[in-house]
DNA sequence: CGCATCCTTGAGGGCCATCAAAATGCGTGG
DNA sequence: CCACGCATTTTGATGGCCCTCAAGGATGCG
């Protein structure tokens, strides 16, 4: 094991820009060596504005962007109404499925402010040619994507709206809990109620009645920029969330991703 | 370019376990000596039954494993209730997602009977390390799941279900005429009604009458066993099918994979 | 302090779920 | 070849979740 001893906080201090890489699920996997050459894999930061799209459906991409700060949504449209697919928190790699399909198929847009840092492509591809473990957990991470995914159309599938959203809910605190951005009694976010609406499948007028819902019921409290929630169990029962699909690290392990480290 | 002057459909007969790998999709970027690879990696054959679980939610995984015939389901469950979150066809690495990921969130299994060839995860792994190439194919692969959850998404979330069933059959029908298995009018496919529902995230009672409403339309006549229909045009359209996300050949292939190739 | 954006509230209607039961199709065995 | 049993499909009636349309209130920024 990589750093076992080490507090995972660390990492955030010491790699400034991909600090937050997997933090929480396979991180600890990578060596020394590894978050060094990824942190250096950035070529530039950049600061981007509430709304900005950072890669539009379609659109040839060269880079990938990897989220330092800030909340970003993956968006699909139809039929004029937008539709969000998921979201990403710090430390993602917000559009690496971009390397492998050399173009997405939807758009990555800034929820409040971001900070991004790019890598070029051909950084990606001397990795995949060079360094097939850190490849891997590039692969690995992208594929934690199609898990999520996997989970919200279940969601969709499955749960009334109010459910939908506690659901998002446990996600966003699970995942901010991961990279270090959470509070013990809930998180902050720039999502509004139509950006809950447009990830929920839902209207935005019906999304507020299900938030007040869930306040009277004291599951959640939702307020402009940040969610309370009094009692966590209740949240996630209610909204019948099961972390494994996040494959964090409390988890079993990928067995033969650990012997593979060294 | 690889085969540019060949029949894709050598390929089925050429390379009977793994000729139809991204048949229609990055195919004709493989090389001979990669498809000759790819196809001496499957190790064992096994023809499963109807109803047959192949893999199961969270068990560990030593194997990926090629759909040579037949047809599958990535399932979820939830509350007593099944969900499917996407299907296969023949050609599709059906869990190759656990090679990167160690365990499956979700089930796979079978709709009718199936035959399936199997491959070390040990074997992926000296792909990694010594095929560059064909390891982004595969990552490619299975970044396709993700492009088609992600659109999966977009249709539970904004389409009423008589429009998510059309949309199910123009995606089955798409998918299949890349590997070579459809119609010119359609397709044939051993999903039952509540198998329908259960991708569609509705009860099979409203599949039901949706699905007349859809005869009755004109749109799709789906009976047991087969989907007809009378015009491919208006029922894509009806199902705002936009077939792009499938990464078809046809439409504009990945820049930076093309220069890749050799 | 004015305007834009976002949130909140109300009334009416349609899609789809639930419950219940009958009809059809299909493989099996008498 | 027909009878039987089971899975699947079809049909009917009722109700609830969530949509649509509409307008009023709050919040924040220049």
């Amino acid at each position: 094991m990589a750093n076992s001893i080490m507090d995972p906080t660390d990492d955030f201090v010491r790699f400034p820009l991909t600090g937050r890489f997997l933090a929480g699920r396979l991180r600890h996997d990578m060596s020394e060596a590894e978050k060094q050459k990824l942190e250096s894999l950035v070529t530039e930061t950049r600061t981007l504005i509430d709304g900005e799209l950072l890669v539009r459906r379609g659109d040839p991409c060269v880079n990938t962007t990897m989220l330092i700060d800030g909340f970003m949504l993956r968006t699909l449209e139809n039929s004029e109404r937008r539709h969000a697919v998921s979201f990403h928190v710090p430390g993602d790699f917000v559009d690496l499925h971009s390397f492998p399909l050399g173009r997405l198929d939807h758009n990555i847009e800034c929820v409040g402010a971001a900070r991004v840092g790019f890598v070029p492509h051909a950084l990606i591809q001397e990795i995949v040619n060079e360094h097939p473990h850190l490849a891997r957990l590039f692969w690995f991470s992208t594929l934690l994507d199609a898990a999520m995914h996997r989970e919200w159309i279940m969601t969709l599938g499955q749960l009334p709206v109010p459910k939908r959203i506690a659901h998002v809910f446990a996600e966003i605190w699970a995942r901010l809990d991961m990279v270090g951005r959470a509070f013990v009694d809930g998180f902050q976010t720039p999502l509004r109620q139509i950006d809950i609406a447009d990830m929920c499948g839902a209207t935005p007028v019906h999304v507020n009645r299900a938030l007040m819902q869930l306040r009277k019921d004291g599951i959640a409290d939702f307020r402009r920029g940040e969610v309370r929630v009094a009692n966590r169990a209740v949240l996630e029962s209610f909204a019948e969330f099961d972390p494994t699909y996040l494959y964090g690290s409390h988890a079993e392990a990928p067995v033969t991703l650990r012997q593979a480290t060294r």
